[in-house]
DNA sequence: CAAATACATTCAAATATTATTATATAATGA
DNA sequence: TCATTATATAATAATATTTGAATGTATTTG
């Protein structure tokens, strides 16, 4: 299995706008490279570079068929995070349990903090 | 709700090993700076640096308690991404339907291919 | 009020990322 | 074989990211 670091790394590559355009289309199944240039509007050596990355990243690979290099998916990461850029979050994380925001109590650490500060949360 | 480029703005300031960790760190709950810089054995200016990154974008809030800012998770998308670096992922996706590797076909699009380049997949 | 603590900001240097331009290669078709 | 099509690579320039060093501000404590 994947390091974390080595996922992070992935993420560093996916999190681009061109290359999550690319992953968008070949999650619908195998392109090749002039299709994509097509559907990205951007010039084919820089389509061909951000696959070059995307490949030497383990994230796609691709089949000869002629002369055209048809890329399809491999990691099976990508369906999770092309599906969180889907989903509609909304509203916010509930706040601390021990903060100023819900009254319960100040910082939760051992750090120093103003002398009348009491910890509600401490006492229950 | 946020729009796809929104999102992978945050993608962006997320992928980075020390923003990883104050995240998986804030997960656990509230954090002041010093304990994060503790935690995370960078220099001071350093932490508040990628706190104040994390915080322009939306991705975390403070709330004050003497002279210790206390850090907590605000973007429901942290917990989402934190769980995908947890998450344990074996293999690959599925190889293509239609593609050599399969043996049921060739490229599925309408671009030049090889004269004698069969496509099984369209003959059903 | 002075010192100490907690944190932020600014600037510059080092490094990494991105896109463009030009050129190369390989396969196909005439 | 020659032109065309499909794609890759290399070099460069522009830009963005990251870190370190120095300095600044606010709060608390003695």
């Amino acid at each position: 299995m994947l390091s974390t670091g080595k996922k992070i790394e992935l993420l560093k590559v996916i999190a681009h706008p061109v290359r999550i355009k690319i992953l968008e289309e070949l999650l619908e199944g195998v392109k090749c490279v002039s299709d994509l240039e097509e559907f990205l509007e951007i010039s084919q050596p820089n389509v061909s570079q951000h696959l070059s990355l995307l490949r030497t990243h383990g994230l796609i690979d691709f089949y000869v068929d002629g002369r055209l290099k048809c890329y399809f998916l491999v990691d099976p990461i990508i369906p999770d995070i092309l599906e969180i850029l889907q989903k509609n979050y909304q509203g916010t994380l509930p706040a601390p349990a021990c903060c100023p925001m819900t009254k319960k109590g100040t910082y939760p650490g051992n750090r120093n903090r103003q002398k009348n500060s009491v910890r509600e949360c401490d006492i229950t």
